[in-house]
DNA sequence: CACCGAATTGGACTACAGTCCGGTTATGGC
DNA sequence: GCCATAACCGGACTGTAGTCCAATTCGGTG
């Protein structure tokens, strides 16, 4: 938040834009778990210092290709229709239906990306409840449970079932089918209480 | 499971002690994420390849060294007194009951040994769910959600909040005492609704 | 007790994440 | 247009997890 903000470097935007363009690239074809720093760097044309001096480590160049998504999603929720949004003045929808929508929606969003997200989050110790991105859900999450005796706690508790980790071991035991209605029945209890 | 168990070589059974002494007097000096792989088999006076053979990956030995707790709580769940355990014949718990008990005493054992639980988890992906440890709990927890639509979905939508890299965070934030009351109350909102 | 097959051992080897710093290049003031 | 300076660049370097296989050691058997 400087006042000026020096901007950035042409050169820098040229190589940040093409770190990201080689890593979407290379992701989508060998799978995100099969792709090397050194290769992302190689394919970008850019030294491996630039890499890490940009992105931090490799959660954050995950985090970096997640943004946009992110970013919408993030809009639909401060600003869009309701449920998953507030809606038109007077016609708000209930906690209840927003929470719903939001799980929904998260988990199109996370099931999606499910390889890059789970990077984003398993990088460096503690880097899912870092990033901003995971204190916006659970800002919202919490907003929607401010009947309930902690709020805060509480939200952490439904956020961590949506954990890219967990996800992926649920979906591959039991299906996207049920892991939905389980996400679905366990807000219900939440906001029930 | 052969019929006639091939008994562990003398030597292998001396190198396993060797092993899980010299790793437990090292995390408890040093804290378990500056141990290396390297430094535990140095002290145990044994070389790199016997100790991943031995114990898979740094997962395995922990896994390896919490195995005696571990057994501890799930005896205890099997034969132990109520609420945790089944009591005696005439006198059962209630199954809200037997789970809240379940919570407190998993909280118990995991805020215990909370790195050590978390290298056994994020070893290697997916690792907190193949482990037998976790399907003993999650099929336990089912069973006491056994009334709710899906119970084995939302058995691992308990457990996640559970999981040692959740836990850290989330007690670093909010302080022990509100996560286990949090984690009270989605049990009860389970068993509830 | 000497031998044999099988299990075990250990350290050299690979691959990868992340660090460091000397050299280079862009940018804003003059 | 030129220069000082700060930002940026890149590749050599380090530390660690995990692999591999030739040599060794064990434990049962004749």
């Amino acid at each position: 938040m400087r006042a000026s903000p020096p901007r950035e470097r042409a050169d820098a935007a040229r190589n940040r834009a093409a770190v990201l363009d080689a890593a979407a690239g290379l992701f989508r074809r060998h799978g995100v778990n099969a792709v090397s720093m050194d290769a992302v760097a190689t394919a970008a044309g850019v030294g491996k210092g630039t890499l890490f001096r940009r992105f931090g480590d490799k959660a954050g160049l995950a985090v970096a290709l997640l943004d946009a998504r992110e970013r919408e999603l993030q809009d639909a929720i401060i600003f869009g229709a309701a449920p998953l949004g507030p809606g038109k003045p007077g016609d708000e929808p209930g906690q209840s239906d927003r929470l719903r929508a939001f799980v929904d929606a998260y988990l199109d969003y996370a099931l999606a990306h499910l390889d890059l997200l789970r990077m984003s989050e398993t990088g460096s110790p503690g880097a899912r409840y870092r990033v901003g991105a995971y204190r916006f859900w659970h800002h919202h999450v919490a907003l929607l449970l401010a009947h309930r005796a902690d709020a805060d706690a509480d939200a952490h508790a439904l956020l961590a079932p949506l954990a890219a980790e967990h996800l992926r071991a649920a979906v591959a035991e039991l299906g996207e089918a049920r892991v939905r209605r389980s996400m679905r029945a366990l807000a219900d209890a939440l906001v029930a209480d």
